[in-house]
DNA sequence: CTGAAAGCGCTTACAG
DNA sequence: CTGAAAGCGCTTACAG
């Protein structure tokens, strides 16, 4: 491979100019710069970027870990955060969690190693908050993505609270009153959120909340099939609605649905958190609060470089909208 | 902070035994080692893995570049080539080039300046051989996902022709004949092999394939449906089965159907390749060619393992199953 | 307008 | 068993 010092000495030049020319960074004359072109064609140089890395104290790259890369949402935020970063010249180095604190801080210690210039993260499960203070300790801006932490730290989320409260009022006005919570995994910041949100929400319109309407913890389709199968027989009085905080969790307790042999909506009304994807397509259509997450994946960059640009700036937070699709599952 | 430097002064050794000690690379006191190490922990000390690759040239990453990050399939494939990659302790460049050769070659020269290990490339539908020309002229380990070509590289995708001859039979036995063939971009080799092997299927059976029957070069949902809708209105015979090539497709296809006020399965049949998520929850429950995704991005990674360990390996060229979901749409 | 040279932080022959 | 030093391929003050 070419390197500088064999396009500087074929255009009969010094190394600086090469550089100054391939950086246009000070005034070169059209005739030098010209010869400077041409050897760079005729040895077909390209200029490694490990090594300009280390001179300059940046990579031009970011490092994403998310969560659980096989979840639909997280890939979606993958998609956006791509897309952004290729937009601002950077790349993007890819990791996943898979809930696990440790593969999370490994991956972490990796990124850093490689000395990317921010850091975007969707934190595990149980992810412990030494993790962050790692990350502030080596100065590297960081923007917490979906699950977002009560920390001084810039991230951008969806705005739990609204959505969960537009579709309890949806649910209630339909005289729903039994509505059988599945929450998941409550360490998870966004569930958490949606799980206290509904609390809320019941209590603004004065419905108790009884613990056989609360299915939380499970962390698999699995486990929330069978944990809302037997909710659903035990429960005194069954619910008369069914709202799952997540896919998974919707999965597992749509399962659960049509094993008891309970009906959408005719039976049980249904609305799920994320969802799946062309829900007008297929029977049940479910009510879905639908995550912007492409979106929320470009916003996370956006916040990224701003860090960059102003490492002073005022943390900022922010909370996109979701949209609520509402179909014959909750009519 | 803290560099080697930092590491060997406090340690009171030359750097050449700190690296030494840190890559367990030469026999070291052990005392010397204890003191090196504890000087480690002290400094938080960590390698900076840019320097270290510009030395070793290796960088111990590897680039991945999908053609359509927004499809389920590939949002899979890219989640087993993480899953591959961390487990080889090899960090992941990502990149998407949204079947647009442009980005793709773009994307491809940044992965190559910032001197990857090896690539992996899904590629875009119009995507010139001239690119994978470049790759090897640089000696770079090279690996095709799921979209392949008759070049002496190694590459892993799936074997559509086994899967479409027993979709095609599936068909058939049930009395289908008049099959509609939604295939898109033909460019695509995967699409291109599925629709080959339709014909050969067919011709096997002795049905004849008429263009009334093939709808083809369509890229997006939108243009599959109206192009489905008008197949469906003026074919002279309606067909009785409707066999998409894709996820993408196969929603423009059902779309298209329900429009036309007709019922899956009681007055069209209905399969797919890829398909969608969560087929056996909802109705219609569509038979499906599933493709073993995140299998197809594992095993890129292991060729490419297997190409670095042996540069001279004769070429290898992998084909996975696909798994057939039969399901109510085809009864 | 351009060049000589230092230096980024490592690894690795070479020497003892 | 260990160290001094060269060198990976760039960028960038410094000097003229």
């Amino acid at each position: 491979m070419a390197t500088i010092v064999d396009v500087a000495s074929l255009a009969g030049v010094s190394t600086s100019t090469v550089s100054h020319v391939l950086n246009d960074t000070r005034h070169v004359e059209p005739e030098t710069k010209a010869r400077v072109m041409s050897a760079v064609q005729t040895t077909g140089y390209r200029r490694d970027a490990l090594a300009r890395s280390m001179r300059r104290a940046r990579t031009d790259s970011i490092g994403l870990v998310v969560s659980d890369a096989g979840e639909p949402a997280f890939a979606d935020m993958v998609h956006g955060v791509e897309e952004a970063a290729a937009q601002h010249g950077l790349s993007l180095l890819l990791a996943n969690s898979a809930e696990d604190p440790a593969r999370e801080r490994s991956a972490v210690e990796a990124l850093l190693d490689r000395r990317v210039d921010g850091l975007i993260i969707a934190r595990a499960a149980g992810s412990a908050d030494g993790l962050l203070e790692r990350i502030r300790e080596e100065k590297k801006p960081l923007i917490l993505l979906d699950r977002l932490a009560d920390l001084d730290v810039d991230q951008v989320g969806v705005n739990n609270h609204s959505a969960m409260a537009a579709l309890v009022e949806h649910l209630t006005v339909r005289g729903h009153q039994r509505i059988l919570l599945v929450s998941g995994d409550l360490r998870v910041s966004s569930l958490r959120e949606r799980y206290d949100s509904f609390h809320v929400a019941m209590l603004a319109r004065g419905i108790k909340v009884t613990a056989g309407l609360l299915c939380e913890g499970t962390v698999t389709t699995a486990a929330t099939f069978d944990s809302v199968r037997t909710l659903l027989r035990s429960s005194p009085e069954r619910p008369t609605a069914i709202l799952a905080c997540s896919t998974l969790l919707a999965a597992g307790a749509l399962r659960a649905v049509q094993h008891e042999g309970l009906r959408v909506p005719e039976t049980m009304a249904f609305a799920t958190f994320d969802g799946f994807t062309y829900s007008d397509l297929f029977e049940p259509q479910i009510t879905t609060v639908r995550q912007p997450a492409f979106h929320l994946g470009e916003s996370a960059v956006r916040l990224l470089m701003r860090r960059l640009e102003t490492p002073s700036a005022p943390t900022k937070i922010l909370r996109l909208d979701s949209e609520i699709e509402f179909r014959r599952s909750t009519e």
